[in-house]
This record gives structure tokens, sequence and C-alpha cells, in this order.
DNA sequence: ACTTGGAGTCCGGGGGACCAA
DNA sequence: CTTGGTCCCCCGGACTCCAAG
């Protein structure tokens, strides 16, 4: 039955079907498939009729055994977090001119990085990209030691061998909230942050810093949270039972924010009336119209491009040691912020 | 130098280093690697001692080309659609008890369905899970063809041969968003419409049954859109400008309300006291407390179950005809419905 | 008679050596 | 000598058969 897509019951077709089919070689068959010369414009156009006949379709894996090369980035990242999603969105972008293939592996409940990050290996991925890894900075450089490896938006110390860096200055991040802040006229403003998160300890030194800076010292105060809304929703519980309210607040990112800004409206705290709120990484959800939320903004295109212009150039025998890229973020005024009302 | 990882410069090490280090056989080391029965324990110990020094991890790619099984299922999933990353975090859990693995490929800008599908197939995935596809059906009949395919959140004529189908009973979930609604003394009540997404024709049916069996035809009204913020912010500004107001609006899913929520903000109509909101999935989206929107609950962990279970029985020679599962899905109230205010 | 371990083959495809016009 | 095409071995691991202990 000419035209039916013999599918030999659940085997797929190999190099092998097509060059039967089409009265050749396997091996003129792969240069086919490979696009590489060697074939006869009529040769060709035959095998690839039969290998559409036949619905054949090269296997990856095969291929990738034979070429020692994978072409693979490994990426792993929250599977809930609007930053890494954006992340990833770049990531695509970036990986494709460049000549290699993104695999995705999440960390999501149930599924821990030590997980995620063994199936990239399994799956022969030649470089590692992290996003926002939590992982203990020795087991990090266990996996430098291996391949390739960048860490994206977490700063670790130079003295981690072989790991590259891509990051947001969080510590400037941190400042230009501040700075916007006071320059709306606020001094009493708290900062509620991420504990252990990638990403925190530099966000919380940029505000102390700044705040010391604009002669606010004995008006720091740092609420212990974390990297979700819940933890955002904590923090902001705690804060609205004071008395009087700060007047600002500065949140470890944008998920945190939500979760603040929540609170908030239910406790009939009005935002930015009552008191301001920032943000950080202006991910899908502060642009949200309905959030609209100020916050400080990360590159993420830009972050994106230059991790995986970093794995790529270890992978094209770039022998310099591992170096980092720190971006500059931008605030990005939105809703949430406004002059003190006093 | 003993103890030091030996990578020999960007090699990863084989069966075949570790059985030399170990001084047996790479068999033996495959036997030991699989923990299979065929050597004793004190030579196991020895080879996973060699294993270990040398970091020596198996390959997933040609471990799979052997044993022409590759327990993987390719997950086809929107990256900026929360209900979809919700799907794939019970996917991973789901898979995992049954002995399989999951395979991402993300739908993203500039990157379609079609690429999506393509990646997924050259890994030698067994079966797709393909999440709120918006391919044509004679595409995905054509893939059927050629493997197990069950399409999550998207009906699909039973016509489809082959094709599985995990989905919600839409039609009856926008019942119940009426009823809610109706019950709360609304008449007024606008669909905010998903146009061509997955699940929204079988809404839009739903809203028009329950309004018709309300005796409310004549306030039958269904405003074009879509399914991101963006789509339900321009229905949502189409609204505002009418005089006077619906009292209620079912969006077609959470991320579409959420525009819509938006946009009441800003023009100043006040949720739910001038009109009520009613959203769809229950994404982590809708339950930010921020947010906290009343949305009709598509049971996520159940559809991701169900989906792998297709997935599964097709695999392990299941030669029923393809089939379908409807689930129920159970409306959840929050803050953003209440009764009319008059 | 078992147990333990080795040699050889196969999976699907890549690519260099080599042969035929 | 090119161009077109074939042969053969290899990649990394798994499994069957066999032989040695």
């Amino acid at each position: 039955m000419p035209g039916t897509p013999a599918v030999p019951a659940g085997k797929r077709p190999t190099l092998a079907d097509v060059a039967a089919r089409a009265g050749v070689s396997t091996a003129l068959v792969s240069i086919v498939m490979r696009d590489a010369k060697g074939a006869s414009a009529a040769t060709r156009e035959r095998v690839l009729q039969a290998a559409r006949e036949i619905g054949y379709r090269p296997d990856a894996r095969a291929r990738l055994l034979r070429s020692q090369r994978s072409r693979l980035l490994g990426v792993q990242f929250g599977l809930q977090h609007p930053f890494h999603t954006d992340l990833v969105e770049g990531l695509y972008a970036a990986a494709e001119p460049a000549g290699y293939q993104i695999a995705l592996s999440a960390v999501a409940a149930g599924r821990g990085e030590q997980r995620a990050v063994e199936s990239l290996l399994a799956d022969r991925c030649e470089a590692l990209i992290l996003l926002g890894p939590q992982a203990p900075a020795a087991r990090l450089a266990e996996l430098a030691g291996q391949l390739p490896v960048v860490s994206v938006a977490r700063r670790l110390r130079p003295s981690v061998p072989g790991l590259e860096v891509v990051r947001t200055a969080d510590d400037e991040g941190a400042r230009q909230a501040v700075d916007h802040l006071v320059a709306l006229g606020h001094r009493d403003i708290v900062h509620i942050d991420g504990g252990r998160a990638p990403g925190a300890a530099d966000r919380r030194r940029g505000y102390r810093t700044a705040m010391n800076r604009h002669g606010l010292a004995e008006h720091i105060r740092i609420l212990p949270a974390g990297l979700t809304e819940e933890d955002g929703a904590d923090a902001a519980r705690a804060l609205s039972a004071d008395r009087p309210h700060p007047t600002a607040v500065m949140a470890f990112n944008d998920r945190c924010a939500t979760g603040v800004l929540d609170v908030f409206l239910r406790a009939g705290i009005a935002v930015p009336d009552d008191i301001s709120v920032v943000g950080f990484d202006d991910s899908h959800l502060a642009r949200l119209a309905h959030i609209d939320l100020t916050t400080v903004g990360q590159d993420i295109p830009r972050l994106a491009h230059l991790a995986v212009s970093r794995a790529v150039a270890r992978l094209e025998g770039d022998k310099s040691p591992a170096g980092e890229d720190v971006i500059t973020p931008r605030l990005v005024v939105r809703s949430t912020t406004a002059p003190p009302s006093l």
C-alpha cells in the first residue's frame, strides 16, 4: 500500500530502512540527511523521497554518540520562578544562533537540584547553565571540574575554580532601589530579605550600604523572609502589626513583593499611598498591569546571551581562567512607589 | 596520582576506563553499574570504587540506544503558562513511579510547537504529552500515527485516530461559573472568550448553555479575546466603556482574568463590589493572595497522572482504541465574586 | 553444578579510506 | 583527478553465549 507511512509496529525507521527503500547504501543516506556533499541532486531527491515516505527521522542520540560533540547545553531552572522562565526563553534565543541546543531540567517540588543536574549529565550535555543554583559552592566546584558550568544570578567567590558567573550587580540594584525611595522622601525603609537565596546577601549588603550613605543607619531594618510569595506575605504580616508602619519596603524579588502587596491590600494599607513597595527582577510578574510593580530590572536577554556565550567560549577551547560578567541593573519605576504621605 | 579525579581533558570516562582501572572486563562493569546479578560482592565494591575515583557516569543515550526502549516521555509545554508549569510539576511526579523520565520542550516566543515537537522526536521519546496543543488536528493525527500522543487540556474529535485525550470538562466548568454567579444574583454576565485557544470553544458553549438555562438568553455577550493577560486587559477596556457595566465577567482563564482585574482596578471599578470576576484553571496565579481569584479549578495532579497513565498504557502494549478522560472541574470561590450591588 | 568473568555482537549513525566511472 | 557512492570500523554501553574457576 504505497503512500502509507509504513510504521512497522512501533519500530522507528532507521538509515538502513531508508537505504533499502531507495536502493542505496546507508552511508549515502547519511550523507543526504546531513546535507553533506557527495551525492548527486537526483539521488538526493530519491533518498529524501524515500525518507519522507517511511517517516524517517534521524536519531539525535545515536548521532551524538558517534560525533563526540553533543552541542547540548543543559539548563537547570525553577519551574515556578517567572524570572527563570523568562531567562529560559532568552537562552533558547541565544543558543540557536550559536549552533547549540538546549536541554531543560526543572527544579520543582519533589525534584531537587541534584536530580535535575544528574539527568542533564546523563544526557551528555557539554556544559551546564544553572539558574539561581542553591547548591553548596563545593558541589558547584566539583561539577566545574567535570565540565564547563555557568552560574546565572548567583555570585560565587572567584576561588571556586572553573566556574563561570553571569549575574546582575545585586548590591547596585539594591542601592538604586534605596536611592529611588530616598529621593521620593522616604527614610523609614525596610528590607524584606531573601535569606539564603542566590543574590540575597548582596542585595542585603547593598541596602545596608545605601542606607548608611544616606545617613539612615538607625532606620536599617531587615526582615528575614525568602523568595516566594508566601515568604513575602509572612513578612508583611509581621510588618503591618507595627505602629507606625515603615513608609517603604524593598522586597527581595518580585514574587516576594507580590506577597507583600497582597497582605497590605487586605490589611487596608494602601500602596503606594501608605507604603511604597519595590521588587527585584522585573519578571513577567512585575509587568502584569494588575501588579505594576516598581522593581529593579535585570537585563534578562543580556544575562541569557552572556551565559550562552561563556559556555560556548569554554567549549570552543577558550583556555582563559573562568570569569564573571556583572550586569548593571536598571530601576523600572511603575506604580507601587510614591512620596510618603506626611 | 591516585585520588585525583583523572578527567583526561574533556573526555568523560566510559565503561572501559572503569574496567581498566578495576582490572576487569567492561561487561562486568556493566553488570555492576546496572546492579544486575553476576558479580561477587567483593568485585562489585572494587568496581564501584574505581567508578567513583574517575567520576564515571553512565551515558544515558548510549544505554537507550542499545536497549531500544528510551522510557522517555516527551512533554511540550508553554513556558509562560502557569497552568502548564503546574502540570509539568505533576508530570514529573507521576512519571517517576511509573519508571519513566520526562523530556521537556518549551514553546516560547520564537519557538513554535513544530520545533518543540521535532526536538522531542529526535530525542527518541517514546510518547508525546502535549499541553494545550494548538496545532491543527491533522498534524496531531499524523503524529499519533508515529507514536502514542496524549493531548492534555484540548478536546479533539474522537475521529482523530490514535490520539489520547485528557481534559477537564470545560463546558461543565463554564456552567459552574455561571451557576455560581447567578446564585449570587447576577444576570448580566459577560464571557471574555479565549478565541481559538484549546478549551475555548467548550467554555464558550458551556457559558451559552448555562445562560440559556437560566433564562438569561438576552444577556449573553461574548467578547473575543485570548489567553494572555493582555488579551484580557483589552477586553476589559472595551467593557469598562460600557454603561451600564455588566455585573459579572467570566474570563477564559486565570491569565486573562488577571488582565481584566488590572484594568478594572485602574478604571476605578471595584472587584467584587462593582463587578465580579471568575477565572479558569486555578493555577498558581489565581492562588496568589494578591489576586485571590475565584476560578474554575482544574484538578492538575489528576490530569498529570492520567496523561502519564495513558501514555504508559499505550507503550506497554494496551491495544484498545485511543480514549479520553474527562475530569470534572470544581469551582474555587475566592474573593473576586460577590452579589451584585443593586 | 554453580558462580564469576570474558569475548563478541548489536543498537543507529558518522566519517575516512577506497573504488567506480 | 573529480564526482558519486560504498565499505568498514568506531562511538558507549548492554546482552547473549561460553569458558574458566
